[in-house]
DNA sequence: TGTACATCAGTGAACGCGCGTTCACTGATGTAC
DNA sequence: TGTACATCAGTGAACGCGCGTTCACTGATGTAC
């Protein structure tokens, strides 16, 4: 708590990042599901029993994992998206996300498997992993409310699609967490947005599975400039122009 | 080759099929990457060497799971499509078409592990799989040629967005495969179908792969309607219409 | 500033379990004559 | 139809390896007086 940090502190602190880093490495080659406590030991140097004075279960390190990799990736939307200057040009801030989060997740393969991957038998996300885990589509909503409060108007949609309320859990996070200030949408409008924008989240990610999972291969030679493609083509239908 | 089956060939068929069957049922509760010879052995009450009678390895085991599920998607996607009788009606044939493909999905989620989720570490699979793999793109890819041959026209797309070829090698496939029959489209029309058609297929396994991995908890509240509704607005935005 | 005690990082052995794959073998099934 | 031989499914033991977690321990670091 004082300035005055020990030394024991700061060894503490440099090997809680290594073995960290050398889970995430490991996550690269072996993935997540086989992912083990005495091969992290082994890199680290450290006989196995030594990482229980870290993490008091190959569970917890996984945790540790999944908290850490979402912080990242919100993070990486996050600026992405603060780093358009002219706010109201919400295009551009729309495709400095999804690059963004394509640049991380691009860079992270092992990370990616274990945040969006098959989910490691046996294991169970704590409840502190679920905040962290909401971070890019709050920026994704955020940038659609802002688009809508500057006078964007959502696509009409066939009265056939335009069914109750599936996205109610949204709708509820949404208004809780503020993230639509100033809607100036009828109600038949805020939740075809917010559809649409949960649409594209999606799309987002599915697209970063395809590329990262090797389903693409056969269809698409530059997965960058494909992300972007799909990127303009989601903000277009969403009624984000530039 | 002759219908004089033995005993022999029948037993071989029938702890085949028991052996497959236990590896799948396997999938789901221990996932792909942990998916073990040994396990399967003890389910079907053999002793674990003879299994290698019936599958020279852990990754031909692999295979033939790949191979069987990719199978049974494919056929769920195709014969969902051609139980529409009316085949001009392409948006009733495009939601029948997802409609089945979550079906299968949620009925399997071991098996859609294997497909779409994490790659098996250490595992490459081999070619045989990668055509059964394309029989869903190519039964979406089919119902958008014939509704743009029965008329149906893309939306038009900002300039930013028409850029060149990322998706020639899909172009070919469908060339070669003959896909889109009549095609009846301008030179930028079709690659730009051609794109719509692989986002929808990306977004179709991206809204299946957060159901079944768990990402739309908090979000969704009924996936099957929102599947719907994703298909019916991805429909709308390739032009096909009821 | 110096000493006594408490805290804590890391060791090494052990528990009980799992895995893929090979190999020599037994005994049942199939086939050629 | 009967016999001799070949094929093949399944056994059981073994190889060499992996895993998570516990526990009594040593020795260094930190703290209270």
């Amino acid at each position: 708590m004082s300035p005055a940090r020990t030394a024991r502190a700061l060894a503490r602190e440099t090997i809680t990042r290594e073995i960290l880093d050398s889970a995430r490495a490991r996550l690269g080659t072996d993935g997540a599901a086989a992912l083990s406590l005495r091969a992290v030991a082994r890199d680290v140097e450290m006989v196995s029993s030594a990482v229980y004075r870290y993490f008091p279960s190959r569970d917890a390190l996984l945790t540790a994992l999944l908290i850490e990799a979402y912080g990242e990736l919100g993070h990486a939307a996050e600026s992405a998206d603060a780093g358009v200057t002219d706010r109201s040009d919400t295009a551009a801030r729309w495709l400095a996300t999804f690059r963004a989060v394509r640049r991380w997740c691009v860079a992270h393969p092992g990370e990616f498997g274990l945040l969006y991957g098959t989910p490691v038998p046996g294991y169970a996300a704590p409840r502190d992993t679920v905040d962290p885990a909401t971070r890019v589509v709050r920026v994704l909503v955020r940038i659609v409310g802002d688009a809508y409060a500057a006078g964007a108007r959502p696509p009409v949609v066939p009265a056939a699609a335009a069914t109750t309320g599936t996205v109610a859990p949204a709708l509820a996070f949404i208004a809780e967490h503020g993230l639509m200030a100033e809607p100036d949408l009828s109600d038949d409008e805020l939740p075809e947005v917010v559809r649409r924008a949960l649409m594209a989240w999606t799309a987002l990610f599915g697209v970063l599975s395809f590329e990262l999972f090797g389903h693409l291969v056969g269809s698409v030679t530059d997965p960058e400039a494909w992300l972007d493609q799909v990127a303009l083509r989601l903000a277009a239908d969403l009624g984000i122009q530039a």
